[in-house]
DNA sequence: TGTACATCAGTGAACGCGCGTTCACTGATGTAC
DNA sequence: TGTACATCAGTGAACGCGCGTTCACTGATGTAC
């Protein structure tokens, strides 16, 4: 606390800081739980320990939490997909990003996953604000996804990576909404299936 | 009105059936356009010429609504997607399909077009109780469409179907969520794409 | 160092609103005699 | 055929609830002298 105060940095100062970041932190979960509409006010303050009010010295307004949280969680996401991947093999690494994102393990945590699939059902249909941000969101993963990716015929490898996106995020959202259902592992088991065509090129290579 | 009458079916009865159906439509359309929390019980009503109060002499609870309102569009949407295949050459439906479903028509016309982007979001986090309504649709969609897909090496016809029909859902959804956008289109493109990798099987045999 | 005042992160109650659901009522239609 | 009563599809106001947002207040922390 004295080594904090000779940094020049004050208490009061501080203190907010990591109330924003545990904020943050509560919004990110119970949007990816819940959903946009799901994640109140009221409850991400909850789950920060902190109680409604105080909420608006923190962010403008719900809207911006989202966003914030929506950034915020795309960039984990794609740490955590990419991660080590220099070890690979260059023609598995499209393959590997595949499996680890259509994995039981991926599609039964909720709490640490995906945001996609608590986001972009809701932007189609009634949360249209959030556009840009989800727009940001799909390039910066496209951006990151193409370099991983095999060059085919008649197909760019940004177009491959649009498709893969597509094809990740509507599957594990897919395979969520059946949960508990053996159609739900067959859901992931043909998404990881149909990717592999794109993440693989061998076949075009014999 | 007395044809109606000399059939035996009463007048009253008659009405109420009508109201019923359009009721149904009225949902039907609110669902798609809005999503399960966005088609309201007085919207649907409203949408219907009617007054909220009646709702409950039509349907048990909002939920019974939406799961008879998921059931019809289904069947309606597979209607179109299949129409008038046969007169195709059977190496050429699958790719009809896919293309069918991510249209930009399709993509532009929320009223009358899929169900799925409005609901597997919603199913996925906050409306797990229509989780029955949407496997039976989703299992319906993959009987339907893996009698049109061509034989693969190392993957069944049903896991095509799946896959696809995660490809053509996420995708059409994504492009929907990023509507008026660029990315929004080359999405759309880059599904196509990646879907004609499991549609054809030229390739497979050159 | 000690005291008086200023700041400000967080509290908790209240607001207006839309939601799903309920219910006493209305009035046109249908039935009995 | 005409009259009295029963039925019932639909009305409209009300309910309890959770939502996003506002605001007067509290009390610990920081500053001035």
């Amino acid at each position: 606390m004295s080594d904090a105060r000779s940094t020049g940095a004050t208490g009061k100062a501080e203190q907010k800081q990591r109330s924003h970041e545990t904020i943050l932190e509560s919004a990110a979960r119970l949007l990816r739980e819940r959903g946009i509409s799901g994640a109140s006010v009221a409850d991400v303050m909850k789950g920060a320990g902190l109680t409604v009010g105080g909420f608006y010295a923190h962010f403008a307004s719900k809207e911006a939490m989202i966003d914030a949280a929506m950034r915020r969680t795309a960039k984990a996401m794609r740490d955590r997909l990419f991660s080590r991947l220099d070890d690979k093999p260059a023609a598995d690494r499209g393959e590997i990003v595949l499996k680890r994102y259509l994995s039981a393990a991926h599609r039964d945590d909720l709490r640490d996953g995906c945001s996609l699939p608590a986001i972009v059902g809701e932007v189609s249909t009634s949360a249209t604000e959030h556009r840009d941000a989800l727009h940001a969101q799909i390039d910066a993963f496209a951006d990151q996804l193409e370099g991983h990716l095999p060059a085919q015929p008649n197909v760019t490898r940004r177009h491959l990576a649009l498709g893969m996106i597509a094809l990740m995020y509507g599957g594990l959202t897919l395979a969520r909404a059946l949960r508990g259902t053996e159609l739900s592992d067959e859901v992931l088991r043909a998404c990881r299936a149909l990717g592999r065509l794109a993440a693989r090129s061998d076949r075009e290579q014999p």
